[in-house]
RNA sequence: GGAGAGAUGGCCGAGUGGUCGAAGGCGCUCCCCUGCUAAGGGAGUAUAGGCUCAAAAAGUCUAUCGAGGGUUCGAAUCCCUCUCUCUCCGCCA
């Protein structure tokens, strides 16, 4: 979310910046949305105001307990009426209208970082750098490369149609040495990053409440995408809209949602993050670093026909998470480390890959600055999505009042960044397809061997 | 799932309808006292928002005592719903 203060002060440049994602706001609705709030908000106080200095006069008369008083009080009683009925209604319409605010500002998109390349579409995405073991780039293969699906199934450890009979398209049955191996590759990452690179393991909840998902960033606006577990729980909940605007009156972080359900995290990210929600944490803890590995559940209803083949695209994957929240002067040095952490993976792995900055229009609704992590596959002749690493700066903080105390004691919102590090699913599939060999095995990498009961290969 | 107890500021804890954003204590900050330290004395110490203001500072108003709703001129206090924590019973990995 926003700084609301930053578009009353600022439009113009926000709505600048907005554009170069794609994204348009409407300054007028914005405009027009502002000025009766203002006049409204005014309105109510000003009669809250007077309400209270009525109540408190007839607190004193009656504290008094003079007989002359009871006069008085009536009297006051009486004004009293119609001050109540115009706050009653006042009260109303600001609720109606903080509503409203609120859910627009919830769907505006997070600015991109000045470093961040013009551009709509994936397109415009820039190479940074890219890494291989040895000078010459990806392996060579003297036979004709094969992708995961015939490797995998070759060797009878990959089962798409029992996952198909279990659960339906977009689902993995492994077994063996390839179970194994799918296991290896976290448990390897989970090493890497908690004993080199300084992050705490974390073991989280997989199913998450509204709330957290509306922290980063995912509710209210992309709920189709997740997976939703009702639990029903006393039939229907009573008026929920008067709650909300009740709420928006407080002026506090309130949420559209409904409670009680549970949603499939999409991505440790989420329980990660939040983490720090309504928390104020010292200077002194920063910056906390976590990672959990863990299944993420994605309904992808808007990517079918896509990947369709394999296990690229999935309902259920496994991650290894990076989340770190930290100072706000430090985010950027700090996402570069982030991303630093993912790479190393890969060359232990000696995964060959290639670092991407995301232009505006092809970053996540949350992200100030994301750079995606793309590993080789021979099979399909390019380097494919395996790890996406991005600073949401404030934006999740203002959503979650995810605070420090500054030297002055004020409480001041922190940066959130994460990154996959990596997508296990991913990354089996890139060891498969790059550590194969003419004759349908695959060789095991070096790194994984002590989680391999040191075998070095997959047979037949 | 059943029965009961509870939720107050950074922490502990008082407060059952009236000037309470909230006593007292601890902690923290500043000042005084003091050879040093300890002890002692004084002052301050929530968050969010609106308005005034060019801005800052400041002032002022509003809201917030787990969350939401209700009763009332007035709610931390009374009523209802929910969430969470604790104790006991049941069930379970």
């Amino acid at each position: 979310m926003l700084d609301i203060q930053l578009l009353r002060t600022d439009l113009k440049s926000i709505v600048g910046h907005l554009a170069k994602r794609g994204f348009a706001l409407d300054i007028k609705r914005f405009n027009d949305m502002e000025t009766q709030r203002k006049s409204i908000q005014t309105n109510t106080q000003e009669l809250q105001a007077t309400r209270n200095h009525i109540s408190r006069e007839i607190g004193q008369l009656r504290a008094n307990g003079n007989n002359k008083n009871n006069k008085k009080i009536e009297e006051l009683l009486h004004q009293t009426q119609k001050n109540l009925s115009c706050l009653k209604e006042s009260e109303r319409t600001l609720g109606e209208l903080q509503n409203e605010l609120q859910q627009f500002l919830e769907e505006i998109p997070n600015l991109p970082h000045n470093s961040v390349p013009n551009g709509l579409d994936g397109i415009s995405n820039q190479e940074i750098r890219r890494w291989s073991k040895g000078e010459k780039g990806p392996r060579i293969f003297d036979f004709i490369a094969k992708d995961h699906v015939s490797i995998g199934e070759n060797l009878g450890l990959l089962d798409f149609e029992t996952a198909a009979k279990l659960s339906g398209a977009r689902f993995t049955f492994m077994r063996g040495g390839l179970a194994r191996l799918h296991r290896a590759l976290s448990q390897f990452m989970l090493d890497i990053h908690t004993q080199e690179h300084g992050y705490i393991e974390t073991y989280v909840p997989y199913l998450v409440n509204a709330e957290s998902l509306h922290g980063t960033g995912q509710l209210p606006k992309f709920e189709e995408d997740l997976f939703k577990i009702s639990r029903k729980k006393n039939g229907n909940k009573n008026d929920t809209a008067t709650q909300i605007s009740q709420d928006r009156i407080n002026q506090k972080s309130s949420l559209p949602l409904q409670e009680g359900d549970w949603y499939l995290i999409p991505t440790s990210e989420v329980p990660l993050t939040n983490f720090v929600r309504n928390k104020i944490v010292t200077i002194k803890s920063l910056p906390i670093r976590l990672t959990a590995h863990t299944p993420c559940f994605r309904a992808e209803s808007g990517s079918y026909g896509k990947d369709t083949r394999g296990m690229i695209r999935q309902h259920q994957f496994d991650k290894v998470e990076l989340v770190q929240i930290v100072h706000p002067e430090k985010s950027y040095e700090a996402l570069e480390q982030l991303v630093g952490h993912a790479e190393n993976i890969l060359k232990k792995l000696e995964l060959p890959y290639r670092v991407m900055i995301l232009c505006a229009g092809d970053m996540g609704f949350s992200a100030a600055k994301t750079y995606d992590i793309e590993v080789w596959l021979p099979s399909q002749n390019t380097y494919r999505e395996i790890s996406s690493c991005s600073n949401c700066e404030a934006f999740q903080a203002r959503r979650m009042q995810a605070r420090f105390r500054n030297p002055g004691g004020k409480p001041e919102l922190l940066h959130t960044i994460n990154g996959s590090g990596l997508a296990v699913g991913r990354a089996l599939v890139a060891v498969l397809e790059n550590y194969q060999n003419a004759d349908g095995s695959v060789s095991i990498p070096e790194a994984l061997r002590p989680y391999m009961n040191m075998i070095n290969r997959l047979n037949i």
